[in-house]
RNA sequence: GGCGCUUUCGUCUAGCGGCUAGGACACAUGCCUCUCACGCAUGGAACACGGGUUCGAUUCCCGUAGGCGCUACCA
């Protein structure tokens, strides 16, 4: 299963190799394969979910797989639930992957922590090329060293004076084993080596191998390795693509290059594509979830509930953002399609991505433009489909409506607003007589003629036996025009005993919703409350 | 501190040697109109700085400054 279908090869694939050199022209080329693969620590950050977009919409673009893949390589931070949160979110966002945990697949297990026999087998491999060397210091002895020797680094020029099997006869070594001591390995880097990596988005990146300490790989402790080792190993068992994640991996990547390399695995190492970070909205700093508490957005897809604290942080979903403008949103930071095109459909992404056209620097988290986006997505949604979660948002404020009035209201109202919730405020008075009428409204609209124009209306209405809009149109405006009323001054008036204030959609929609009979009823209760004829300025 | 990445309107960005430096969000104004919105139109608003290369630099190169990241037996 291990090293199964390998054909080794993975450059030539088609993404833009022609500016990108390296052809190796007999050989076949292999189906994309990319992953996401978080580490189950908690709730998945909003920049994880664009790195996973972006892994997703590379793999449709070229017909490839998208991998699943769970890094919990450290027991201790691991947390109950973060996992489920994760599948959850890319179900919800419509990510979708083809192999991994809960997905299944043939490269498995795709757990790390179920992976632990494959880490020891390569660990040896390395252990015997000597590429690698066992290390006995504690954790305690370390942080001496670097409480000592200000730039303290486990590497080529303090490795010699440290405990290790490079140090340590065969005798101690094996004491030390039979004692029980625990260990770490070390990859035993070379100095005085340029380390080239070759990023699909930034170019050659070339670090000095001076500048890298021997990594720890593998812990005795509770035999797992560390993120480097297994991320390799997976990697290349996984047969493993193109490997695209955050900036914060670029300073690793020469690590990994030598990784490969000392596995002899460099003809089928991975393109790399290190994505630019997201950014707090103001000052500094990359985004965390105080920048959303503080700023009101969420950065998190879901809501998540801290199992631990019991400390609830909003998500997207739960705020009332449609998932296709989080996407949309999400795509368009940190790449555009290069046409002015901003409202682009999943396959519209999928068919125009481009990772070489990716931005470099990393991007403000301008989360009001994501609310523009909400607002766009709600504008082309049909009321059908808005329906529930605006019938859900009435239930919470007491109101039972009918379907018809829900879609009526939805198309009324929805392009007045960025969130479905944000419609309540807007919409309660069809549900909902006024009880007060706003003072500003009152003063400008309340006129002195008002009381006897709105008497006068309250019998042309009773006298309707038809009360559809046109009807009521028909009727009014002869009323109004017989009677050399101003249109304005009869329809604001009429808008404040209904509303209760000056907004609203065009009063006809409002009193054919309302009925005959409400309309009446919310006419006569604002005659007795409002100034009478004569009072009114 | 060391190493790396990065730098066009307030923000996201287009630009790939010669442009009145384009679009979007946000903001302002106007139009529409029975109100409020929506929508539409218009406007203000940017090439970090200093050297080169070049007939010519926002664009290429080198510095400087700023920003970001990494520097764990975390990922």
């Amino acid at each position: 299963m291990l090293n199964g279908g390998w054909k080794s090869v993975l450059y030539g694939i088609c993404c833009n190799f022609a500016t990108r050199k390296k052809t190796y022209p007999f050989m076949t080329q292999p189906t994309v394969r990319v992953r996401f693969a978080p580490s189950p620590t908690g709730p998945l950050h909003i920049g994880g979910v664009r790195t996973a977009l972006y892994n997703y919409l590379f793999a449709r673009q070229h017909g490839g797989k998208l991998i699943f893949r769970i890094e919990d390589t450290d027991s201790r931070r691991f947390v109950p639930g973060a996992e489920e949160y994760i599948i959850e979110s890319f179900k919800w966002l419509g990510i979708e992957f083809d192999e991994g945990v809960s997905f299944g697949g043939d490269y498995g297990p795709y757990r790390q922590s179920e992976r632990r026999a494959i880490y020891k087998q390569y660990v040896q491999q390395l252990l015997d090329a000597g590429k690698a060397y066992m290390a006995f210091d504690t954790p305690e002895e370390l942080d001496a060293c670097r409480a000592n020797m200000p730039n303290f680094q486990y590497d080529a020029h303090t490795r010699m004076q440290m405990r290790n099997s490079l140090t340590l006869d065969p005798t101690t070594i094996e004491q030390l084993l039979a004692d029980g001591a625990q260990y770490v390995v070390r990859f035993k880097v070379e100095p005085d080596e340029d380390v080239c990596v070759d990023d699909l988005i930034r170019g050659e990146v070339v670090i000095n191998s001076n500048i890298l300490d021997d990594k720890v790989l593998y812990k005795s402790a509770d035999e797992l390795p560390t993120y480097h080792l297994a991320n390799i190993v997976d990697d290349h068992l996984m047969e493993i693509t193109h490997v695209i994640r955050g900036e914060e991996w670029l300073p690793s990547a020469p690590l990994h290059v030598l990784l490969y390399r000392a596995f002899g695995w460099e003809a089928s190492m991975p393109r790399f594509a290190h994505l630019p970070l997201l950014l707090k909205p103001d000052g500094k700093g990359k985004l965390s979830k105080r920048d959303g508490d503080r700023l009101g957005f969420p950065v998190f897809p879901l809501e998540w509930h801290d199992p631990k604290t019991g400390e609830v942080s909003s998500g997207y979903r739960e705020s009332g953002y449609l998932p296709e403008a989080v996407v949309n949103f999400l795509a368009l930071l940190g790449w555009n399609p290069g046409t002015e095109q901003e409202i682009l459909s999943m396959q519209e992404l999928i068919d125009q991505f481009d990772l070489t056209k990716c931005s470099r620097a990393g991007a403000k988290f301008d989360y009001v433009k994501g609310n523009w986006f909400n607002h766009e997505y709600i504008l082309q949604s049909n009321d059908e489909a808005l329906a529930p979660s605006f019938d859900a948002l009435l239930r919470e404020n007491g109101i039972e409506a009918t379907h018809e009035q829900v879609v009526r209201v939805l198309s009324l109202m929805k392009s007045r607003v960025n969130f479905v919730k944000e419609l309540w405020p807007l919409c309660k008075f069809f549900f909902v007589a006024p009880t007060e009428y706003d003072e500003k409204t009152v003063r400008k609209r309340w006129k002195e003629q008002s009381p006897r124009q709105m008497t006068e209306l309250c019998k042309v209405i009773e006298g309707l036996g038809d009360f559809s809009m046109e009807a009521q149109e028909t009727a009014v405006n002869q009323w109004i025009e017989d009677c050399d009323y101003k249109l304005g001054d009869v329809m604001n008036a009429w808008r404040l005993t209904l509303v209760g204030e000056g907004k609203g959609p065009h009063m006809y929609e409002i009193s054919t919703f309302l009925g005959k009979d409400e309309t009446l009823r919310r006419m006569q209760t604002a005659l007795a409350s409002l100034p009478g004829e004569g009072l009114a300025k």
